[in-house]
DNA sequence: CTCCTTTTGTTGTATTTCCAACAGACTTAT
DNA sequence: ATAAGTCTGTTGGAAATACAACAAAAGGAG
């Protein structure tokens, strides 16, 4: 576990937690860590998980299959990063996605009631772990309803409009530059990356929106 | 308070806590209570929030500007229902909405640290409370993931699938009801109701599904 | 039962998006 | 410097969606 320390206290749910403070909270919390090969499924969809997953090294996939067998990955989980937590922090009783080792991997593995139920002993990080994990989630919820926010949008014009607004927003300012390209920006809104290049400079010449490779300004 | 112990021992939040455990739990909280006019606005946008609201009663509608000034609806809050917590519990500097009163209404606030914070005195209910938010939160990024996962189709067809899909899935069956009727399923997958109306009937002719009203069969 | 209202499905047309191909601009490697 | 590769924008045609209008089906009230 030694071999980890790095990698977990960079992990977010320990922000504010003292390096040395690592090894008793995981042993307080009880967390197992576990070996995967290439290709070894970590979670089954259907079954029910109390516990969630922290990438120590490699990759993991969170893959979902519909009613049909098709297969989408909802998202890749690199070392240093948690996997699961929502299912395992909800009550859900069946879960609908696989999780699936992309690479080798070393995955520790947290209980989350465990994590939310302060032990007897009253440990000092106890609570800011709580807090960290609440805002970990509501961080996503945030991020994922902003997100919804702007793909409801019918029209490619609008979804830019409201895309774009968003990033002005965020920014404080109508100049501002986005971390994508045109191919990633077209997968972020769920359209075709030529047609959106067109309406983009639609939206140019109607006076609208000024830009240059990702540095994009509101008129 | 005792006006709305009904309200509050059906709130998700509370589940689990003895009816009678709810006034002390309160007090230990340092919730407050207000009352707001029709039109008030309960939180400012560009503010920093620790609290959440519950309504006790009337609504609130949770309203978004973008940089053009546009107004949205995000959400709607009726008697019974929480809003604010992935704000309260996370750590956005800055509120990217606003809460407004559609009605008179009494809201209670808690304060998001407060609960996560087990209390010097170990009450009794605190763990069941953080479990409670955990899950609340938990449960909001799953369906909001869900949500993303069938919009982020390009087309109405393939919107529909997905949702379908997902609903056979939950059901755990090829036969099942879903919960809209047409204009409400249009709106939830942000596409056209009569084109969607079309595309089902495709989708029938072409043998994939069978439906009548909202009873619909995968075949 | 009839009548009225609402919901759903259908259709033609206009609009938008996707797709494929390609040219121009930019970046990287030699 | 040049050549090769990648990114971006443009374009014409095909495919899909929105829109408006209306018919058919379903539901509710008297």
């Amino acid at each position: 576990m030694k071999k980890y320390l790095d990698i977990l206290k960079a992990v977010n749910l320990f922000e504010g937690i003292e390096e040395s403070d690592l090894p008793p909270l995981l042993s307080c919390l009880s967390s197992k860590q576990s070996r995967y090969e290439k290709g070894q499924t970590v979670f089954f969809s259907g079954e029910s998980i109390k516990q969630f997953g922290i990438v120590l090294s490699g990759q993991v996939q969170i893959v979902q299959d519909d009613y049909y067998g098709n297969r989408s990955i909802l998202a890749k989980i690199d070392a240093g990063n948690l996997f699961g937590e929502s299912f395992a922090c909800s009550q859900i009783k069946t879960l609908p996605v696989n999780v699936i080792a992309t690479t080798e991997s070393e995955i520790l593995f947290i209980d989350c009631c465990k994590l939310a139920v302060p032990c007897t002993r009253a440990c000092s990080f106890h609570s800011k772990l709580i807090q960290n994990m609440l805002n970990i989630v509501s961080m996503k919820n945030i991020l994922l309803t902003q997100k919804i926010e702007i793909i409801s949008k019918r029209t490619t014009r609008e979804k830019l409009l409201a895309y774009l607004s968003s990033e002005a927003k965020k920014a404080g300012e109508a100049r501002f530059y986005i971390p994508f390209n045109r191919q990633e920006l077209a997968d972020y809104l769920f359209v075709e990356r030529s047609a959106m290049s067109a309406e983009l400079s639609k939206l140019k010449n109607d006076g609208l929106i000024n830009f240059h490779k990702n540095q994009f300004e509101l008129l």
